[in-house]
DNA sequence: GGTATGCGTTCCGCTATGCGGAACTGAAAG
DNA sequence: CTTTCAGTTCCGCATAGCGGAACGCATACC
C-alpha cells in the first residue's frame, strides 16, 4: 500500500471489525476469529488483549464474546437521542390499541435504527429488536422519514446505501421511491406492502420537528391482518394523534429537555 | 516511554477514550474532546473520523456524539447471555408484585451489570437502568453473587476495584465483607441496608448453576418502605421462589437454549 | 509414556502507521 | 479589512503495530 490511506485509523478499524466478528458469530476462539478476518493470531491477540483490558470483550476461559459494557454505551446513545424519552409512552400505547408490533425508529449515517420496539398481545415475534438496522427504502418508517427530508439528503442516502430488494415488492428503482415520497408527503403517512419481508405489512408516520423529520412512528404486522380498511383508515389515524402530540411536545420541550445524564 | 507497552495497542484505546468522553459529557466538539483527553487536536480529529466513519460517532454539524450503532452493540452483549432471556419474565413478575423496582444483574470484570430493570407502580424512578454498571461489595445483587464465587475470585475482584465507600454503610473493610458473605450463604439472601445510597435499601437472590452464581434477581426501594417483616419475609419467599424456578430452566435447559441469533 | 497436534502466547526485527506541530482554510466577530 | 477561533490538511519522525517464527502447554493419539 503507497498511498496515505484517507486520513483514517487501521489500528481502530481492526479492534471492531473483531467486535462486530464477535457480535456476528457470538463467542468464539481466537484462532477461529483470526482466520474470519484473515489476521495474524498475533496481532488478533493483541487486539482482544487490549478489548479485553477495557471491558469490552470478555473470556470464558477459551472463548471471547462481546462484553456486556457496551450495553451501557448502547444505552448512552440511545438517551442521547432527544425524542427518545418522549416516543417510549406512545409506542407502548399503540401497541395496545392495536395488538400489533409498534417502533419508532430515528435515522442515523443513513439507516434507520429501533429505538423502541414493543410488541401488542398477537405481534409477531420476528427478530427486529431494540438496536436493529435497518434500510430506509423498504420500510414504512424510513419511507416517513426520507419523504420529509432534503432531496439532496435523500440522494446522499440512496448513493450510500442503493436500493437493494429485500422482498417480492421492494421499491428498487430510485424514480419510483421518489414519486412514492411525494404521495407519502401529501398523505401524511407511508405504507409497507410486503417490500421488506414477504407477508409483512406496515404502516407509518413522521414525528417532525422544524418541518424535518425526527424519527418515525409504525405499526407493523402479518399482511393478512393489516387489511386494507383497518390499514388505511384507522391506524393511521391513531398513529397521527399519536404523531402529533409528540411534535407539540418536541418543539415546545424544545431544549429546555432534562436530559438524565448517566453519571460516572 | 521505553519498555515496550504490555502488548496491548494504543490507538484501539484512544478511540474508546474519546468513546467514553462522548458518552460522559454527551454531543462535543473536537476541541473540547481533544481538550479533555489532552490530545493533539489532529489526531482527535483523524480518531473521530475513523469512528465516524464506521458509524459509531454521528455528527450534527460541529457536534459529535454516539451513534445509534452501539444500541445494536449493546443489545447484542445482552442476549448473548444465557440468562438474559429467561430472567426477563421474572423481573417483570416481581416489579408488579411487590410494586418496587426489580432487576436482574450479572457479573462481568468484576462489577455487576444491570441485565433487565423494571419498575413497578410506586417504584422510584433513579438512574440505575439497564446497562448501569455497579461494585459487587456494596451492593445486594453484589453480595449474593460473590457468596457463590470461589474465594479466590473474590479475592481478585476486590484486589481490582477495592471497596470504596458508596454511602454511610457501605462495608469497606474485607474482613468483615467476608463475614457478610458468610452470612449470605447461609440464609440464602443478601440484604442491602443503605450501603449503596443512603435512604435506598436492596434484598437479592443468586440465581446459581452449577453451585456458581450466574446472576443475582434483586428489589430495592426506600428504606422507609421496605422494613423489616416485609423485607426480611414475604419478598425473599417471591425471589426465592422466581430463583428456583430459574435454576430448574438453567439446569434443564442447558446448552439446547435456542441462541435467537439476530442474522446480517 | 512418548509423540503428535492444535491453540494461545511471547519474542523479534521491519517498516508502515499513527503521532504532534505547523501551516492552511473558512467562517464569524470586531 | 483585520483578528480570532475551530476544524482540517500537510509533513517528517519515531514509535507502535504488524506478521512470522519460536515457545508453552495442554489434550489426544498410538
Amino acid at each position: 500500500m503507497v498511498e496515505r490511506n484517507k486520513e483514517t485509523i487501521q489500528a481502530t478499524k481492526t479492534s471492531f471489525e473483531i467486535v462486530h466478528t464477535l457480535q456476528e458469530i457470538g463467542p468464539a476462539r481466537l484462532s477461529e476469529i483470526a482466520e474470519e478476518l484473515e489476521l495474524a493470531e498475533s496481532t488478533t491477540h493483541r487486539h482482544l488483549q487490549t478489548l479485553h483490558d477495557i471491558r469490552y470483550v470478555s473470556r470464558d476461559g477459551e472463548r471471547y464474546q462481546l462484553g456486556l459494557r457496551f450495553a451501557r454505551l448502547g444505552r448512552a446513545a440511545q438517551t442521547c437521542d432527544p425524542a427518545y424519552e418522549m416516543t417510549q409512552r406512545h409506542v407502548e400505547v399503540l401497541a395496545e390499541e392495536t395488538g400489533e408490533r409498534a417502533q419508532f425508529v430515528v435515522e442515523d449515517h443513513g439507516l434507520g435504527i429501533y429505538l423502541h420496539v414493543e410488541t401488542g398481545s398477537q405481534a409477531v415475534r420476528v427478530g427486529f429488536g431494540v438496536g436493529r438496522q435497518i434500510h430506509l427504502h423498504s420500510s414504512s418508517v424510513g419511507k416517513a422519514i426520507l419523504a420529509h427530508y432534503p432531496h439532496e439528503r435523500v440522494d446522499e442516502i440512496l448513493d450510500q446505501w442503493g436500493l437493494p430488494a429485500h422482498a417480492a415488492n421492494t421499491i428498487t428503482d430510485r424514480e419510483a421511491l421518489y414519486e412514492e415520497l411525494e404521495t407519502v408527503r401529501d398523505r401524511g403517512v407511508a405504507f409497507n406492502r410486503e417490500e421488506h419481508v414477504d407477508g409483512l405489512n406496515g404502516t407509518a408516520v413522521p414525528v417532525k420537528r422544524d418541518g424535518r423529520a425526527i424519527g418515525a412512528l409504525a405499526v407493523a404486522g402479518p399482511s393478512h391482518r393489516l387489511t386494507s380498511e383497518w390499514l388505511d383508515e384507522e391506524v393511521p389515524d391513531m398513529m397521527l394523534a399519536a404523531a402529533n402530540e409528540l411534535e407539540l411536545n418536541a418543539t415546545y420541550a424544545s431544549d429546555a429537555g432534562s436530559r438524565d445524564h448517566i453519571v460516572e
